[in-house]
DNA sequence: CTGAAAGCGCTTACAG
DNA sequence: CTGAAAGCGCTTACAG
């Protein structure tokens, strides 16, 4: 509980002014000399400058805010972690606010991160209300949506190519011959989930087929499930199914697998994300991947110009990834056939 | 890109002092006519206290360091959710610190932990030197070591009972009947690693038996892979394993089952930790649960009770839970026999 | 390059 | 209860 040392004590121990003190800690001219008398000070009293009255000051608290709903989808710790490597690589911090009901409970959650001067906001798979996202506008926040867009909002975004997936996991289905292709769809009150079945649609008309089924799985592990065991349990049943993430897929596996099906000879299924897990063999799942470093890199690259620059405008960022061909789907006819 | 309203521009629209604003707002006894014209003025300009500034002069940022390495055990996500929520709901918040190596990448962190003022940290499974413990604690800084106890640190942690948790494993492996019961252990580097193996070291002497083989997996799900592939493709293989964490215990089943085995009937496993992914049908992985929410709760009131009650003793908090029995590991024989 | 001084936006004794 | 004033630990023009 030793008092902290300030910048006073280091001048008067160096013999200069405190300006000189903290002119050598925030990179700003000096001689040799006084560098040197003040860094042995320093060393001597273990001096570290104050990051929070240096926030005060300049404004700039290096903090940049992530709001996050949940992290049970495996795609977000991942995204997290990176993240937080690359931004504490460019000397920022992040300071988490969860928000407990995906729904609303962001609007309160971003008074409180402006009032922590947050220099940035990443808004991890969250919708703003408009005018909170005005809200931020008129404070100078800048914010990027990551893995969530919201056209209209003026706000950035970074997403992966929705539709385009959407498109390639229904083509790549098709191609297998696939006929009865049914489609467990993301929450239809997110962009991206909408974006992939539009993906699944168009792909759908162009190859002038009709989806044998389309639900929405709400990204909700039991939704999915109960979908899944639905579409499976008639007469009828669909011979492949596109998902519209990774985490819901495996719980889609499992049902089906449940019930006794073999996957993919009864049933193919493709997810989205590419998350760690559908790698591993007991899934082995195809899916369309999500390039989460580049995703990453583009979103800590937006928020930072928005933040130096203050950059006006608004970037909706959308990123292609490939097709991951596992053992879940069958692969395309005609090739290795 | 407005100006941040200051607590004296609502004095002037109130028609108070500067002090009377502030008092309202830090919660110090006002009039009710003052708190309602403070409270009215500030409404119309959008005020709301500068945090930082705040946080400078009481020496209260409100602000919990989180320093965790690794992510992808799935493990961390659900405690970092939890942790934030439970955090939040107490006013304080989480600043993040990822260590890029898991060893001495820590050092190097703290101190930047402790130049952004935070009032607590949480180290999730990382190890602190001495040196740096020492260091937190001159300054007055908590530490709380979550999921990694670290003897003679003088540091207070919260871990699951791990040596009794590898007794209940392995002493369900040898209630099944199982005679050559190997271990793969976690990092031996780490506490938790080391009692959960002497838990197992243990139970086998209790019950005159001679372990089949213990290995390091050192938490890693390549090195686990390869251990057990080693293990099983002897002549006399193991036909149980106890696996220090779930994490390898999955990369242990895929391995297994990709040398054409079967669990349990050819060889039982088990875990530790019951994440999320252990109950999926994919791998219905008998394990050991750390009862995450009541490690968080724990970790939370210790460290917030060392920081109001400034309290010197460090907490050694050990919790306990049950093993859960799945489908990898073989029943106990005599139980429903 | 350097020091004295003002000021960032608050909190908090101190008188009244 | 309230206002004037000092001060938290810095940064940053401003003169020299």
């Amino acid at each position: 509980m030793t008092r902290r040392v300030t910048s006073l004590q280091v001048a008067e121990l160096a013999g200069v002014s405190q300006s000189a003190v903290s002119r050598v800690f925030s990179g700003a001219s000096a001689s040799p000399a006084t560098v040197d008398k003040v860094k042995k000070a320093a060393e001597t009293l273990g001096y570290r400058p104050n990051v929070l009255a240096r926030a005060m000051i300049t404004g700039k608290s290096r903090i940049i805010g992530l709001v996050v709903a949940y992290l049970d989808n495996q795609f977000y710790p991942e995204a997290l972690e990176r993240l937080s490597n690359a931004l504490q690589e460019k000397g920022y911090h992040i300071l988490i606010f969860t928000v407990p009901n995906a729904t609303d409970g962001v609007d309160k959650v971003v008074q409180d991160l402006m009032d922590h001067q947050v220099e940035g906001i990443i808004a991890a798979s969250v919708s703003m209300s408009s005018s909170l996202a005005e809200t931020c506008a008129r404070a100078g926040i800048p914010v990027v949506l990551f893995n969530r867009g919201q056209p209209g909002s003026g706000l950035s975004s970074v997403t992966s190519a929705n539709i385009k997936g959407g498109r390639m996991a229904t083509q790549a289905l098709i191609d297998a011959g696939h006929s009865r292709i049914a489609h467990i769809a993301g929450w239809d009150g997110s962009l991206t989930g909408r974006e992939r079945r539009e993906g699944f649609e168009a792909a759908m008309a162009d190859a002038d087929m009709i989806p044998f089924a389309i639900v929405d799985g709400m990204y909700n592990r039991d939704i999915a499930a109960q979908s899944a065991r639905q579409l499976m349990s008639g007469d009828l049943r669909p011979d492949a199914i596109f998902v519209g993430n990774d985490h819901m897929a495996f719980a889609v596996m499992d049902a089906v697998r449940g019930m006794g099906f073999q996957i993919p000879q009864d049933v193919s299924i493709i997810g989205y994300d590419d998350v760690p897990l559908a790698s591993w063999p007991a899934y082995d799942l195809t899916t369309v991947r999500q390039p989460v470093n580049r995703m990453v890199e583009a979103t800590v690259t937006t928020l930072l110009s928005a933040i130096n620059d203050t950059d006006p405008y608004a970037e909706t960022i959308e990123i292609e990834g490939p097709l991951i061909q596992r053992g879940s789907s069958r692969p395309p006819k005609g090739q290795m056939q």
